[in-house]
RNA sequence: GCCGCGGUGGCGAAAUUGGAAACCGCAUAGCGUUCAGGACGCUACGAUCGCAAGGUCUUGUGGGUUCGAGUCCCACCCGCGGCACCA
C-alpha cells in the first residue's frame, strides 16, 4: 500500500505547467524585468513585430507563432547583454470594429477596449517578454494627435492634395466599399451590383519618393523576395513620352512607351475608357453614344480582369477622329479598349503588331497591322512578317526608314533623339507606383485635420488645436450621400476659417488604417511625449529598428508606406541625422498557420485554434515549443493538434531528468561534447530563425542525457537550461530554482561553446563506387587521400564492387567522401 | 494575367548548401512494466524483390549538366500569397 506521504511526494514531482507558469509570469512582470532603459551603457537592440489589429476573435495560434518566434530572439538577445526594446501596441482603427459597432450598436472604443484587454491577457499568458510600459494605441487621441500632425506636415509640404477618384459604391446600401467588400462585383452585405463612383479624395504624393524608395533598397537587409516585390510595385520603367497629334485638335495624345523601337509599326492608337479626350472631343466622335456605353461598362470591371492577357479583348473605334503617327506621318484610327488602364502611363497606348493584346484586337476588328521588329531566326521572322505570329521580344528593325537593320537596344535612343528634334518625343521615366488614396468615408479612423473655406481654399487645422478628436455620433453608418457619419454633426463641421475667420467646413473623411501604423515604431522610443511625436535624442538612440518581423502580405503596403513616411519625417527634420533615411535595418517574414483542411484560419470556416485551449490543456511552454517546432518559421504550415503532445513529452522528460538524475562536479565527457554542440546549434539556429531545428537539437540532447550512464556535469545542466529558456522560459526558470542555482535563469549570460569540443575527432568516410554508396568507415579526422585509399581499398565490399575493372579516377572530399570511378 | 513563394515517407518535416535522402516529432505495430487501464521504457517503421545476405527504385513531371543532383540549368503540371479602401 502506498502511504499518503509517498503519494503526495509523487504528485509534487509531477510536471504541472499551469502552476509554474502563473508563478513566474507574476514574478517577471512585477519586477519589471523586460523594461527597456533609455540611454543604457549596454548596446541597444530594437526588436519589433507588427503591432496587431485587436479583433474580437482574439489571438489564434498563427499570431502566436510570430510573436513567440520574436520572443525567443528577444530573450536570447537580453541574455547576450543587449539593452533590448521589445514593445507592443494596438493598431485599433479599422473596418471590422466599425462593422461590429454598427451591428451591436456599441461605441467602437468600447469594443476596442474589450479586445485589447483580451489580447493583452493572451500575450501575457504565453509568456511574451514585452515592455508593457510603452504600450500604445492608435485610437488614443494623445497618439493620433501626431498622426494628424504628420498629415498637416505632408499638406504643408505639398504632398497631400485632393483629386477625383473612382471608388466602389453600393447603390443599395449607399456606402463606399473596400475592394475586399466587393465579392465578384457585388456588395458583400446586400448582394447588389457594386458600381464605380467618382469622389473627391485626399491623396498623398508617395510617387515623389519613388526613386529614393527604390534606390535605398540597396542599403537594407531585407529578404530578396521582399526587395523584388517592392521593386515590382514601384515598377520603374525607362522610356519615352510620344505625342500623337489629333486631326483638328490643339492638343496631341501623349503616349508613354518603353518600346519606342516599335513606333514604325504603330498603326492605331488606344485610349483607356476613362481618358479625358473622350469627354473633351465628344462632339467630334460620331459614335459617341456607343463609346460612352462601352466606357461605362468597363468601369465596373476590376483592373485585374481588365489587364488579364487571357481575356477576350474588346474595344470600340472613335469614329470621326484620326491621329497621326509622328514617325511615319500616317493617319491612324483611334480606339478605346478596357485593357488600357487610366492610371498607368498616360492612359493611352500606341498599338502595333508587337503586343499580344494589340495584335489580338487588330485581328478581331480588322485594323491594319504592320511589323517593324523581326527576330534573328529566319523561319520565325518569315511568320512574323506574314503576321501569323505576334513577336513581342526585341529584335532587328525593318520597315523603319533610316533605322532599319539596328537592333532594338541601339535603335531606342536614336529614335527618341530623332523625334525630339521635331518636338514629338522626350525621354521619360515612369513608375507603376500610384499616389496613395488617403481618405475613407468611415467613422472609425483619425479625422483628417483640414478645413475648407470658400475664399481661402483648403487650410490645415492649426497645430495648437490638435488633436482633432473624433466626436461621438449616434450612428456609425456612412450617410446617404456616402460621406462619413461625421458630416451629420453640424456643430462640429461648421467652423471658422483659420485664415480669414469666415465660415468654413471641416473635412469629414477619416484616415485609412495605414495612417496610424506608418510611424508607430517611432512612438515606442518616447510613448508619452506631449510636445512632439517623439524626442529626437530618444529617436536617435533607439532607431533604426534593428530587426522588424512581419507578414509577407504587408510587403507592398505597410512596409513601403512606412518607409516613405520615415523618409519624409527625416526630410523635414523630425528625426536626427545619424539615424539615416531607412527605418528598418533588417526585415524578416513569418509564414501563416493554416487551419484544418489546409486553409487559412477564419471564424467563418470554424477552423480557428485558440491558444487559450492549448495552454489550458498542455501549458504555455508546450505551446511555445510546438509553435517553434512545427516547421520553418517563414513557411506556411498547417496546424496539427496531434503533434502538440510530442513537445509536452519533451518538456516532461526534461522535468523528470532534472529531478531524478544526479549531476556531478566533473561530469561525463560525452555529454560535455554533446552539450557544446547543442549550444552551438541552438545559438546559430535562433539567430537564423531556424527554431524548428533548434528544438530538435534540444530534444536530441535530452534523449542522449536520458540514455547516458555517466552523470551530467552541473555546469552543463546550467548551459542546457539557459539555452532552453528562450523557448520554454517558465520551465527553465522553475528547474533552475529546483536545482538551487544562484539567481534567475532568465538573467544568466548566454553560454559560449568550446570550439575544441565541437570539432569531430573521427570522420565517417562514405565510400562510393561510380557515385553509389557501397560502404562506409570511420577514420581519423584530417587524413590524406592516399591514406584513405590505403584503408578502403582492402575492404571486402569495395573489392567486390570494383572487381577487376580499371579505376578511371578517384574523387576525394576530406573527412567526408571517396568516390571511385571505374 | 502580372509578381512572389512552395511541392521530399501515412502526417509535420531534416539534409553541414553539389557529397549517406528521410535527423527530430506525430501516428501505427510488437515487446517490457502493471491486477488492469493510462503513463513510461525498448524495438520496428519510404516502396519493392528476397528465408537471409543483399539488390533495385524513390524528393511534383519530363529532359540536361556532373564522378555524384532534393539542391544547379531548361520546359511543363499542381498548390498558396499579393495586386493599391481588409489588416
Amino acid at each position: 500500500m502506498i502511504s499518503k506521504i509517498e503519494f503526495s511526494l509523487q504528485a509534487m514531482k509531477k510536471y504541472s505547467p499551469q502552476k509554474i507558469e502563473r508563478k513566474w509570469q507574476g514574478k517577471w512582470y512585477k519586477s519589471g524585468g523586460f523594461k527597456a532603459k533609455n540611454f543604457s551603457k549596454k548596446k541597444k537592440f530594437y526588436l519589433l513585430f507588427e503591432f496587431p489589429y485587436p479583433s474580437g476573435d482574439g489571438l489564434h495560434v498563427g499570431h502566436c507563432r510570430s510573436y513567440i518566434g520574436l520572443d525567443v530572439i528577444a530573450r536570447k538577445k537580453r541574455m547576450e547583454g543587449f539593452n533590448l526594446l521589445f514593445p507592443i501596441g494596438w493598431d485599433a482603427f479599422g473596418l471590422p470594429t466599425e462593422n461590429y459597432a454598427i451591428k451591436k450598436k456599441i461605441h467602437p472604443s468600447l469594443a476596442t477596449k474589450k479586445n485589447t484587454d483580451n489580447f493583452r491577457r493572451q500575450m501575457k499568458m504565453i509568456g511574451l517578454s514585452l515592455d508593457w510600459s510603452r504600450e500604445i494605441n492608435t485610437t488614443d487621441p494623445k497618439y493620433y494627435k501626431w498622426t494628424q500632425w504628420i498629415f498637416i506636415k505632408l499638406f504643408e509640404n505639398g504632398l497631400a492634395y485632393k483629386d477625383r477618384i473612382n471608388i466602389n459604391w453600393c447603390p443599395s446600401c449607399k456606402i463606399g466599399l473596400a475592394n475586399e467588400e466587393v465579392i465578384s462585383g457585388r456588395c458583400e452585405r446586400c448582394g447588389s451590383l457594386a458600381e464605380k463612383r467618382e469622389k473627391e479624395q485626399w491623396l498623398i504624393k508617395i510617387t515623389n519618393y519613388a526613386e529614393r524608395l527604390l534606390e535605398d533598397l540597396n542599403v537594407v537587409n531585407y529578404p530578396e523576395r521582399v526587395k523584388i516585390q517592392q521593386r515590382e510595385w514601384i515598377g520603374k520603367s525607362d522610356g519615352a513620352l510620344v505625342k500623337f497629334p489629333l486631326e483638328g485638335a490643339e492638343d496631341p495624345v501623349e503616349v508613354f512607351t518603353t518600346r519606342i523601337d516599335t513606333i514604325f509599326s504603330g498603326t492605331f492608337l488606344i485610349l483607356s475608357p476613362g481618358h479625358k479626350f473622350i469627354e473633351k472631343y465628344k462632339e467630334k466622335i460620331e459614335n459617341f453614344e456607343e463609346v460612352a456605353k462601352y466606357a461605362k461598362s468597363a468601369k465596373n470591371i476590376s483592373d485585374i480582369e481588365r489587364s488579364n492577357l487571357e481575356k477576350d479583348v474588346t474595344g470600340v473605334e472613335l469614329k470621326g477622329i484620326l491621329a497621326r503617327n509622328p514617325a511615319t506621318g500616317e493617319e491612324i484610327p483611334v480606339w478605346v479598349a478596357d485593357f488600357v488602364l487610366e492610371h498607368y502611363g498616360t492612359g493611352a497606348v500606341f498599338a502595333n503588331a508587337h503586343d499580344k493584346r494589340d495584335f489580338k484586337m487588330a485581328k478581331k476588328y480588322g485594323i491594319p497591322l504592320r511589323t517593324s521588329i523581326i527576330p534573328q531566326n529566319e523561319e520565325l521572322a518569315h511568320r512574323v512578317k506574314n503576321l501569323e505570329e505576334c513577336f513581342e521580344e526585341e529584335g532587328i528593325l525593318h520597315n523603319s526608314m533610316q533605322f532599319d537593320g539596328l537592333n532594338s537596344t541601339e535603335a531606342r535612343p536614336k529614335i527618341i533623339l530623332w523625334l525630339k528634334e521635331r518636338n514629338f518625343a522626350d525621354n521619360k521615366v515612369k513608375y507603376k507606383l500610384r499616389d496613395w488614396i488617403f481618405s475613407r468615408q468611415h467613422y472609425w479612423g483619425e479625422p483628417i485635420p483640414m478645413i475648407f473655406c470658400k475664399t481661402c481654399g483648403w487650410q490645415s487645422v492649426s497645430e495648437k488645436d490638435l488633436p482633432v478628436e473624433l466626436p461621438k455620433v449616434k450612428k456609425y453608418q456612412p450617410t446617404d450621400t456616402g460621406e462619413s457619419p461625421l458630416s451629420s454633426i453640424k456643430s462640429w463641421v461648421i467652423i471658422k476659417c483659420p485664415k480669414c475667420k469666415g465660415s468654413a467646413k471641416r473635412e469629414t473623411d477619416t484616415m485609412p488604417n495605414w495612417a496610424g501604423s506608418n510611424w508607430y515604431y517611432l512612438r515606442y522610443a518616447d510613448p508619452k511625449n506631449n510636445k512632439t511625436l517623439a524626442d529626437k535624442k530618444l529617436l536617435s538612440y533607439w532607431l533604426p529598428v534593428d530587426w522588424y518581423n512581419g507578414g509577407m502580405e504587408h510587403t507592398t503596403l505597410h512596409l513601403l508606406y512606412s518607409r516613405f513616411i520615415f523618409k519624409f519625417l527625416y526630410d523635414i527634420g523630425a528625426i536626427l541625422e545619424p539615424v539615416g533615411s531607412e527605418p528598418y535595418k533588417k526585415r524578416t517574414s513569418h509564414g501563416v498557420i493554416l487551419g484544418s483542411g489546409g486553409i487559412k484560419m477564419s471564424k467563418s470556416r470554424g477552423n480557428v485554434v485558440n491558444p487559450d485551449n492549448v495552454v489550458k490543456q498542455y501549458g504555455a511552454d508546450t505551446l511555445r515549443v510546438y509553435e517553434m517546432f512545427i516547421g520553418p518559421f517563414e513557411q506556411m504550415i498547417p496546424w496539427d493538434q496531434n503533434g502538440v503532445i510530442g513537445c509536452r513529452r519533451f518538456l516532461e522528460k526534461v522535468y523528470n531528468l532534472t529531478h531524478k538524475k544526479a549531476t556531478a562536479k566533473n561530469g561525463d565527457e560525452n555529454l560535455k561534447i554533446f552539450i557544446n554542440k547543442t549550444v552551438k546549434k541552438v545559438t546559430d539556429d535562433i539567430e537564423l530563425m531556424k527554431f524548428n531545428t533548434a528544438v530538435s537539437s534540444l530534444m536530441k540532447f535530452a534523449n542522449k542525457w536520458q540514455t547516458s550512464i555517466g552523470n551530467l556535469d552541473e555546469k552543463d545542466l546550467q548551459k542546457f537550461l539557459i539555452i532552453l529558456s528562450p523557448l520554454a522560459p517558465h520551465l527553465s526558470e522553475e528547474l533552475w530554482k529546483v536545482k538551487d542555482f544562484t539567481g534567475n535563469c532568465s538573467q544568466q549570460k548566454w553560454p559560449r561553446y568550446d570550439e575544441k569540443l565541437v570539432k569531430e575527432k573521427k570522420a565517417l568516410i562514405i565510400i562510393q563506387v561510380n557515385g553509389k554508396v557501397r560502404d562506409k568507415t570511420e577514420v581519423e579526422s584530417g587524413i590524406s587521400q592516399k591514406e584513405t585509399e590505403k584503408i578502403i581499398m582492402v575492404r571486402p565490399k569495395v573489392k567486390k564492387w570494383i572487381g577487376r575493372k580499371k579505376i578511371k579516377k578517384v574523387i576525394f572530399i576530406p573527412d567526408k567522401l571517396i568516390n571511385i570511378v571505374i
